[in-house]
DNA sequence: GGTGTAGTCGTACATCGTAAGGCCGTCAAC
DNA sequence: GTTGACGGCCTTACGATGTACGACTACACC
């Protein structure tokens, strides 16, 4: 006795939690049986009375930040009425990068999932509640949902995105200076936009371009709620599986 | 002498060619050092003198299939002159979907990259070179990268793909129905979506979807090229770090 | 008390990436 | 031919990981 016993006892919720927080302060790779049981002040194997293993340890920790995604994007949209139903996707769709922003390493474990959790579900009905609401049919809901992509939850997969801001930089002006003649364009384009944006961290101002990325796509999400004929040559379905 | 010797030597690309048909043979998670070294009729750490270390295996693999990617996009888009922008680089990523098709396991590998390789650097100015032949700026090419993400190499994070399209179908339609009135939009949707669909196995059309989503984007990229006011409220910049 | 039951722990195993050093065949120099 | 260096391959071993298995502990209820 004496000092001991102070530990709370274990439960879902704490595994999970810590869980989280573990991520979030040694990054994804930390997040191993182990070092979580060391952070609980436990044994590994305890953490198996309440989660049946790792993967679902990982889908617990995915509800816990969809959760909070749900929260902060409960505060932000309202019920949305009328042809508002763009702006309220919009501020939903920012609240939850606002969120995946403080859990960076959230979407290399979301796009790991194999089956979804009610709280994934749960959000998406709401995003597909904002698109009718706002006058989409099911059909056209059911492709902007494909459309949005892992956007709608708000991240984008960034595609190599460098280690170490600073000394990537330096590194990648100097290579393609070397490589100049093998690449033209993109060496054409880092002196110009670079030049451009010069105190923007590395080279690109992320929350500019998810913004910008998302308006062009509500964009052509509304051209075709009302029925504008794209400009685009037809869609040409390739394979015509419907018989 | 007899039987022996009929090994050929290992070099990278024998390493790297056995390392992307394990991949497709029996899935990512079977590319260990070992399973790859056993493939070759050889010891796990005979690897090593052909490739630093486990990652630089990956970067590797990940260069042969873009390395694949170039080869099929170069047979499909052509120099593509003055306004066919749009028609080259559509044809450009399909063509990088079909090679992804074949390597389902490539865009996991693709986005723990932290470095991009010479081929993929290559592959990115060619599609900048599309664009600037269309007409675009480099600040509007530059957006429209990001714009397409992962879709510019043929392929897009497909959330919660199921491992069994069968059987997840109907567990999905099952837990639905129970779950009916907390996801009102959704069994809406699937009522009225998977009826018009059927035949088209599990939900969705994947390569209409992508189709979909593509020329929307490539619609809205056109929009801009030639100065349209976008619809939506102003892009509004939040965090205006240019001072 | 006895007896279950749920939570925790200790041990052990298979598998992974890979560090360190040894073996052996090839080939240039003599 | 002999020798010595070297590059490619192998053996062994280490630490980390997820987790199966069984034992221990604490408390509820009879």
């Amino acid at each position: 006795m004496g000092t001991a016993q102070r530990r709370p006892p274990l439960s879902r919720e704490r595994v999970l939690a810590a869980a989280v927080a573990l991520a979030d302060r040694d990054g994804l790779d930390a997040l191993t049986m182990r070092r979580l049981a060391q952070d609980l002040e436990v044994e590994a194997m305890s953490l198996y009375h309440h989660v049946a293993n790792k993967e679902a340890l990982l889908d617990g920790v995915v509800e816990v930040v969809v959760e909070e995604i749900v929260a902060a994007t409960d505060v932000a949209g309202g019920p949305a009425t009328g042809d508002d139903w763009r702006a309220g996707l919009r501020a939903r769709i920012l609240s939850a990068r606002e969120v995946l922003l403080r859990h960076p390493w959230a979407p290399r474990v979301l796009e790991t999932r194999t089956t979804l959790s009610p709280a994934v579900i749960g959000y998406y009905d709401g995003v597909l509640g904002i698109l009718r609401a706002g006058g989409f049919s099911y059909d056209l809901a059911h492709h902007a949902l494909h459309v949005l992509g892992s956007r709608t939850l708000g991240f984008v997969q960034e595609l190599f995105e460098p280690d170490d801001p600073a000394g990537a930089d330096a590194d990648v002006t100097a290579m393609l200076e070397q490589l100049g003649g093998r690449f033209p364009h993109i060496v054409g384009m880092m002196a110009e936009v670079a030049h451009a944006t010069e105190g923007t961290l590395g080279w690109c101002d992320d929350q500019f371009e998810f913004e910008f990325a998302l308006d062009l796509i509500l964009d052509g999400l509304e051209a075709r709620r009302v029925g504008d004929r794209p400009r685009s040559d037809a869609p040409g379905n390739l394979d015509d599986r419907t018989t």
